[in-house]
DNA sequence: TCCGTCAAGTTGTATATACAGGCTAGACCA
DNA sequence: TGGTCTAGCCTGTATATACAACTTGACGGA
């Protein structure tokens, strides 16, 4: 792990993340005023400001002022999780989760993986490839590329136990994706990791994922179209008040 | 208008970005530093260095300490937009879109329809069928169906003119949605309707959308694989700062 | 020429302080 | 009883200051 010590400001977050996702505090319950930080955690106020305005903008809590710093409902950040880590998916099925390690690598990102990651021509990058079987049949043959300074330590990982999202959420809140659906025959290398029929189509979601404002990761997942459907539950940007309206008529009646 | 000034680390967020959109900054270029900011604007180190970083977080610039701040080349096109109607999506590639009816009928709902709508058998429900055509060319067949008591005056309705999610959004915010995307080789009266070739795949969305908490139409949507792709972007906790804007909005109004 | 060192400029973080403005409970008054 | 006002807490913003780490280029010695 990292030698040097985190920022206090980022420690501060990850607190109170962990306190939210550990359950300890629940949605429209108050957390900690920037002043209660300042004493119990030894930080000047600007600091403990600074965590929290950032978790605000994250999502994580909604600030008022004059009341104080409340957990948010967090609806969606659950569907985008649960759509990105294929193991869950599988185990939610009941059935069993393997992994099999193609390469993991370090390289130089170019073309089209230098262009969706934002980085330059050359950076560095980690490689990943790996098939996703479900009960011992090739479900996913995942192409990913992780931009190197946004995990050091990427090549230390085993990913045949922890699949790369895990890992991913692990290091840092993926807050934004983009995923392009297409229907395509795969070459033939793909096909044969995958055991595809001839003439079997084939799904291949690209999906881009940020964190803090920078795309941090890029995949290509590959699926057996006779063996695969992709599954997505959102609420539309038009209409997402009702939710966090609830959340403040919670708050009231709390009090 | 507000008639409260903006606070000084949005003005100066605002005039680097006005630079940027302008043209004057173009991507790659240097911005000018917290302490240049700091001569030319009177304000703190600390002022300038928010606006910079949260310029930072939302992906106009980036920032490389002992160099200085530059344009990033990302937000070159505008931030993807969640397409829901197949009409604007075409016209934004700046094509044509046209749209010839099939079938639009009242039916008594059955079978699979009737289990995703959550309505007794037999229930009343209209039947569309629409291709869609992008320049003379069919991107989608389009089979759906909708709750009749959700949309009475649908049979009098020209869906050549107005799609239906079109008209359905407006008859009611449509707040939910849940998606499947399999990959298939379709029928052969679909086959023909979207001019495939043979043993081109498929892409079938399945899309069923709820309108104050009850399913109200559950849509087939087929596209030639060669033809057609997918895009979505989700944004679960982070960076939506418009929209909680509006939402801070609304409770203001709901006190 | 080559290499190391150092200075200057830049970002990143942290602190102490200050004032403005929103919100609420409880004191106070009619 | 009912309304008003205020003290006290909270967030939001702004400033001045400080130190650390990084990058670049200039300078000077081997």
């Amino acid at each position: 792990m990292t030698v040097v010590a985190k920022p206090m400001y980022q420690q501060l977050k990850d607190l109170i993340i962990g306190r939210i996702s550990s359950g300890e505090l629940r949605p429209a319950d108050r957390v900690p005023s920037e002043n209660e930080l300042v004493e119990a955690m030894s930080v000047s106020r600007m600091t403990a400001n600074r965590a929290l305005r950032e978790l605000t903008d994250e999502g994580y809590v909604r600030r008022i002022a004059g009341r104080g710093t409340f957990v948010s409902d967090f609806r969606a950040g659950s569907h985008v999780l649960e759509v990105q880590n294929i193991a869950d998916e599988i185990e939610q099925r009941g059935h069993t989760h393997t992994c099999e390690v193609l390469r993991q690598t370090l390289q130089h990102a170019r073309g089209e993986v230098a262009k969706a990651l934002h980085v330059e021509q050359g950076s560095d990058v980690f490689h990943l490839m790996l098939v996703h079987y479900e009960n011992e049949s090739p479900i996913q043959l995942e192409d990913r590329h992780i931009v190197a300074d946004f995990a050091p330590d990427c090549l230390l990982q085993d990913f045949s136990a922890v699949t790369p999202s895990a890992y991913l959420t692990a290091i840092s809140p993926l807050q934004e994706a983009e995923q392009v659906v297409r229907a395509a025959q795969p070459n033939a290398a793909v096909r044969q990791r995958l055991k595809m029929a001839d003439g079997e189509p084939g799904l291949v979601v690209m999906r881009r994922t940020w964190s803090h404002g920078r795309p941090v990761t890029f995949a290509r997942l590959h699926h057996p179209g006779s063996r695969y459907e992709l599954a997505g539950h959102y609420t539309p940007p038009g209409t997402p008040k009702s939710a966090t309206a609830d959340v403040v008529e919670l708050e009231k009646l709390q009090q």
